[in-house]
DNA sequence: TTGACAAATAAGAAAAAATATTATTTAGGA
DNA sequence: TCCTAAATAATATTTTTTCTTATTTGTCAA
């Protein structure tokens, strides 16, 4: 995983914005801002509260579209949710997940040898494949044994 | 994963009800005969319009209550979603998932190499593991590369 | 630098999905 | 057969997402 500070990951995004014909307004600058500062999976309502703080004026509306935006163009991932509100991924390195059925918390882990898991040959013919996850269902700490 | 015909499976039903201390009522028995003749992930939506068929008088709570108590109890899975309802999956036996992101389809597919990954140590300390699953970002057949 | 225009936004409405409340019905044991 | 807790139907409510429309704003080209 490449480990990159938040400035340059601002600076960046002037450059991918404009690679994706996407204009640079104040909005997608602040929630990009916020969000690259997470270590959660928070939902568009999460977000769009804190948003709203620098941005009073905002609409819930604009920071939704806005995400879908990011993860279109790869910014963020949308993370797979068992119920609930949809959850996006400031996090697009390379990592799995641990899912706690009790409490319902996803959690990130890192894990070399499941980045590199071998596609059998059967679905690399029949699917492209441009991403891997290993989700891992059980009970976490905090939820007891 | 062991195979058995619908037959065998509604025969247990009554028996899991029971151990589980659930009544066995018809509109459980309606549901869990629809679904589990279903080869896809269905939302409680669609198992809802469905069941109304043969049982007009069903209520949407119903059968999304139902569908809960089912997970609950390990009748079905609730499957990983990356946006729109929840979804139901009635194929209880060890599969990995094929997300294709441009249809947003979720596929099954079986390899057994998937289903015996080793868990790293750190993280059985800390997370009981109960489940394992990988899911597999790409673009299927039918929405072109 | 300015003006034109497509893209983006805010606001509100509406649709979709999930959950809660309550009165009534029913499965299953006594 | 009766009793009781559990389950259901119906309705209301909440939560989440999407759509519509009028307005504003970045960007590009002149």
């Amino acid at each position: 995983m490449k480990q990159e500070s938040h400035e340059e990951k601002t600076g960046e995004f002037v450059d991918i914005c404009h690679e994706h014909g996407l204009k640079v307004t104040p909005q997608r600058v602040a929630i990009y801002r916020e969000i690259i500062n997470m270590d959660t999976h928070p939902t568009a309502d999460a977000i769009y509260r804190i948003v709203k703080k620098e941005y009073p004026n905002i609409s819930f509306d604009t920071v939704n579209r806005t995400l879908q935006t990011f993860a279109d163009i790869g910014l963020v991932d949308v993370v797979e949710v068992f119920g609930g509100a949809k959850r996006f991924d400031p996090n697009v390195d390379d990592h799995h997940h641990l899912h706690c059925i009790r409490c319902g918390h996803m959690l990130d882990f890192y894990h070399r040898t499941y980045d590199e898991l071998d596609v059998p040959k059967e679905i690399q013919e029949e699917f492209t494949v441009l991403g891997k996850r290993v989700v891992l269902k059980g009970i976490c700490k905090a939820c007891g044994t």
